[in-house]
This record gives structure tokens, C-alpha cells and sequence, in this order.
DNA sequence: GATGAATGAGGTTTCATTCAT
DNA sequence: TATGAATGAAACCTCATTCAT
């Protein structure tokens, strides 16, 4: 309940502008049962990161399952974790408010953890990314760090941008529905890749 | 000579955890002496944000101005306009490392400077693409809005990247030259938009 | 138990660095439990205070038993006081450590408590001197107040200095066995008095 | 004028109970000022405490000149000594109130100043009874460190009992002016160092 | 132009205590 | 008896900002 309130209010107004008494004024508690169940506001952050971290990459863990062996499996392949990711984004708007807001400005420690969580989920697009060179079906050729690194940031940005446009706003709607973007950003990035 | 602190600190430690007090301290004048050039915190980041966005939008409109006929043509002008980009973002590191983050957690009118800047770099964008699109250099099918995004996204993140790496850490640095990753980079967009 | 480890604790931090949570964690069960054995922090510390006055004054007492009539008697009988006091002392580190403190620095009831344990002890001793005065043994002139004071905290000092040392340390352990030291207190006191 | 208040509520109610915000109501000034001048109420304390320190060691530094070659040389010495100690002491209550309490309670910080305050003293008397001894105006027999001890703790307690009573009151009036007392004191120390 | 000193408003955290079970 | 959970009040401290010179 706590964590639920927390959440909406650093998505939507940052950590350092969500004050402790916002957060428990809005879960109808005493500041001190904040305190109670919390042993700091960072503590607290942490452990919301924490939560939302491991559900994202249990989604895109289980994503990764399938074998690919045309082009058109791989780019199914792709297309279906896109949108399971997508799907995920959409029902957790604040977690990924966060997460793509890089953290600036907040503490270095948080910083931290949503470095981590960023770089966990590169992580996994560059095993899939390795996976595909090492079956052919996309050249070896480049610095395959810098193409993982196009891919994530299409990744990244495109959804951040579904999610609330190009200004970070919270009530943002998209006109484009999950599934036609996962599609269109699977070619995207296949033909890119291909070159 | 504050102003420069200022964005040296705002870029290390974000908006709220940099003081107006650790500004004059690293400036070397007294705390009244900063209320005497600026109105307020406030009022300086603007300023701040100010003279970055147009120096960055200067850049940015100089590198539009070729004429395509070609898919080699087209290719070499983005490759350029990106380098001219990659260029003035090393040269303004603290600039472009407040930019990226998305403002996260800073004050709502700062957000909204640092959306503006990232919304003039969006159009210039997309001012390129429709023209390669209405010269039939690009396929016109698919959602427009979406590819720009793609692109966009995709440059705006990996010059993050190339900066800060993942961690969005200032004193990274990167393996690859600008020129490498600015043909690259315009490589992988070419092919990705074409399909 | 519970009172133990709070005279344990009080001792070692003192009354305002000891928390009620301290003592619970200390004492092994919860904090609403010590609300239900005590009214309050306040309130059992009186408890504390009231059985370590009561077993102190009962070895007081019985040391005053004797009667003197020799200067050696007197001597004799002032060295055996003592020595039942510092064994007393010593077997009630904590109790002393709090006692010889004073009591700066906690709730004014408090202070009185402790002011109340010094002062009972205060007025033994005088009776002693009384004793001794109208017995012809110890000069009646000069102020009789004021030597009873000078024995008092000769003797409140020193078993102090025994226990803690000069820094007040808890750990302190003392090169002198009781009895030498209360022969040499006895000593010093007896002589002191007769000029 | 921050510190003199601090002075007195610390020797009136203690540490703990003095709460910034009621030394700064007696100060006249917001709180913000107090903690413009100082980093923290622990280190305005102990800026109190060396400022205390330093200007009652001068005072006993200075009554140890003089040299003595018979008994009553000494006793005079001794008495002078006394009594520049007591008016110091008489003319700085609040310091002596919150040093003679031996800071039971207190932050370790704080406690440990004050131990280092009653430790110079203490050491200054140890020099002086050693001298004596070494004259061949005291007898060497017998633990000298317990003797400076008996001593330390006759003038301390004494002078605390002085000053505040035994109930450590700070608004105590002494019936004993200090010259009578000083007198006295010197005679009760000198027979018992003696024998 | 510049500054040492001051401040109001408000932040996070603590703690003795109580409530419901 | 005992306790997990909750809380009001208040503590120390911070910080953007202003004032007087």
C-alpha cells in the first residue's frame, strides 16, 4: 500500500519532490508507521526497485525461450518478446517511469540500482543479439557492442515513448497499439542489423 | 563562471542534491553574491538550459542543410549531421548528461526545459525523414510518427551510451571513435527504415 | 530481567541514549510487554532506583553498629564501613555507576531519586561524625557541615575512582584490593578530621 | 551569546533535555542562525567545553608558583590554591554544574571532553602532592595514586557540594565563605595526607 | 558589485507510548 | 500475559532566500 503510493508519486513527481509525508498523506498512515515498516525513505526506494526489477526480468526471461531457425521465426520470435515487454511496461507505467528517467538527480545509491536494472535488461537483449549472430542470421561483422547498444536504446526509447511521448508525461496516450509496434520495431531492428 | 559550476554539479549530482551553496562554494563567491546575478535557483537553470539548447539546435540545423539524390548521398548526410552531433555532445558532456537523463526528479518547469530541447532535436529529425520519404528514398507505409521515434531513440540513447555508457556515469569512456559510430549508427537506421 | 538489562544499559549509555526499544531488544521481548510490566520508561527506572537504595542502605546501616571507644576502635570501626560500602560497590557496578554520576543530564524526578540515594547516604555518615564528635574523639570546632561534606565525597569519590576510574569507564579495573584502600580511606579520613 | 545560553540550560536541565530550539529561544535568534554558526549541537558543545577547559586550567596553572619549605608554607600554598580555585569556580557555576556531574548520560563524545576537563585537573594535583612528597613534607609510604585520589575527590565533591549542595541544585546558596573553606579544606587534606 | 550573517519553512527521522488481538 | 502494528509529538538539521552593510 505503502509501496504502491510511493511508486505513482516518484513516477510522477521524481524522488527528491515526493516527500515522506506526501507518500504516507496519500496511504492514509502515520508518518511514523512509515517509519515502522521502512528503516528510511531509501530503504523503502530500494526495496520498491527490488520488487519491480525481478518482475521485469522474470517477463523477459520467460520471453527468451524460443529457437529460432528462418528469418521469420527470429523476427516472430523478436516481435513476441517486444510485446510481452510492452505489455509488461504498460501495466507497471510508474516502475517504468522510473527506469527510463536514467535517474537523474536522485541519490547516488538509487541511481545505482536503476543503472542495474537498465543494464540487466541489456544484458538479455545482447545474449539474444549473440544468439542470432552465432546462428547466421545476422553478420558478424561491426562492433556487435554498438549494434546491441542501437538495438537497446530503439528498445528503450520507444517504449518511454509509447508510454508517455517525447515530454516524460505520466497521462500520455499512445495512438499506436502494442502489437503493431512490437511488429514494426522487430523489422526495424532486423533490417537494421541486416543492414 | 557559476553557470559552468552549475552545470558541471547539476550533471554529476543532479538538480536537488546540488546546492546553491556547494555552486558558490566551487565558484568561489559568496551565496549572496549568486543572488545577485540570478533571481533564484530556479531561474539560473533556465538560463542554463537556455544557451545549451541553442547552441545544440545550431548544431543541429548546420548539419541539415545537403540536398540527397542518392542512398549513398543520404547515408553520407546523416553520417555527417550524426558526427556533427556526436561532436558538440563530447564537447558538451554536462549539457547533454543533464539532457538525456529526462529531467527525472527535478523540478516540473526544469522538466519541461529539458523536454523541449529533446522535442526541437525529435522535429529536426522528423523534418529528415519526411524529406527522404517524399524524395522516395524511404517506403511511405507504416506509421511515420513511430519511425521517427525509432530513429530518434535510437540516436539519442546511443550518444547516452557512447557518453556515459549504460550507468549514465560521467567519467566513462567510450571504445569507439565518433566517426565509426556515427557511420555505423546511420548505417543501421538506413536499413532499418527501408525494411 | 527487563530491569536488569535497563540498569545494565542505563549504566553503560545513560537515561536519554537508552531507548525503551533497547532495553525490550535487550530483554528479549516486545515493547508493548514492558508497557504492560511499567507505566513507563520513567516509572521503572523509580522501580530501579527504589530497590538499589533500599539494599545500599540496609548494608549502610548494619556497618554502624559498633561502638567505639578507643581511637583504634573508631579507626577500626570506620575501615570495616567502608569495606562492607566497596564490597557493596562492587558488587553493584551499575547501580554505583549511575548514582556517582549524579544524574546529569536525565528528567528532574530522576535527579531527585538520585539525589535522594547520595543524601541518605550523606546523613549516616554525619551521624557517624556526630558519634565520634560527642565522644570526644574528633575536634568540635570548625564547621561540622563542612567536614562531613569532605569525608562524604572523599569517600563517594574515591569509590567511584575505584569502580571507573577518573574517565567514569564501566571497564575499568582497579590495582587496589578493597581492603588496602579502605584502611587508607579510614586513614586519611580519621587524621583529616583530628587536624 | 548562543553559547553563554547553552551554558546555562546545559548546566540547568542537561544535555538531552536542552533541545536546540530552546537555546536558540533564549538566544533571541531563529534557528537556522545556530546552525549557521555551528556545525552541530554536539560540536557547539564542545566548543563550549574546550573554551571552559582552557580558562580553568590557566587558573590552576597559576596557582602552583609558588615553592614551599615549611609546613605552614604548604598549607598556605594549598589554600591559595583553593581558593582561586573555588572563585573560579564560584564565578563559572554553569561550567562547574555540568563538569562536576561527570556527564552520566550524555553523547561519548561529550562525556569523554569531560573526562579529559577533570583528568587535567586531577593531574595538576597529582604533580603538586608529588612535589610535596618529594620536599619530605609528605610521607612517600602508601599508594600515592590512591592518596592524589582521596585528594582530587575531597576538593572536587566539595567544591560541587559548595556550589550546588548535595542535591546537585543549581540555585543552592553555600553558608561557608570560600576563604573559611579554603582553609579549612587545606588542614583536612594536609593532616590526612600526613597521618 | 559583493558579502557575512540571518532566517522561515519544511525535511527526514526518532521515540515513548497505545491499540487491537 | 504477550505482541505486531500503529501513532503524535517533536527533535535535529537543511536550504533557498533575504537583509544590512
Amino acid at each position: 500500500m505503502i509501496l504502491a503510493c510511493a511508486l505513482r508519486l516518484f513516477a510522477t513527481r521524481g524522488y527528491h519532490l515526493t516527500k515522506v509525508s506526501d507518500i504516507v498523506r496519500e496511504s492514509g498512515c502515520a508518518q511514523a508507521t512509515f517509519y515502522w515498516h521502512f528503516k528510511s525513505k531509501l530503504e523503502m526506494t530500494m526495496e520498491l526497485f527490488d520488487t519491480g526489477r525481478q518482475s521485469m526480468l522474470a517477463t523477459v526471461e520467460r520471453g527468451f525461450r524460443q529457437h529460432a531457425v528462418s528469418t521469420d521465426d527470429m523476427m516472430n520470435n523478436t516481435r513476441g518478446w517486444l510485446l510481452d515487454l510492452l505489455s509488461f511496461a504498460r501495466e507497471n507505467r510508474y516502475f517504468f517511469a522510473i527506469v527510463l528517467a536514467k535517474g537523474y538527480g536522485a541519490d547516488p545509491e538509487i541511481d545505482a540500482a536503476i543503472s542495474g536494472i537498465r543494464t540487466a535488461l541489456f544484458d538479455a537483449l545482447r545474449r539474444n543479439i549473440g544468439q542470432a549472430v552465432s546462428l547466421g542470421m545476422l553478420p558478424a561483422d561491426g562492433d556487435i557492442e554498438a549494434r546491441a547498444a542501437f538495438v537497446y536504446h530503439t528498445i528503450e526509447g520507444t517504449i518511454g515513448w509509447w508510454l508517455f511521448g517525447l515530454g516524460h508525461d505520466l497521462d500520455h496516450e499512445s495512438g499506436i497499439d502494442a502489437q503493431t509496434l512490437a511488429a514494426s520495431m522487430a523489422k526495424y531492428e532486423f533490417f537494421g542489423l541486416r543492414g
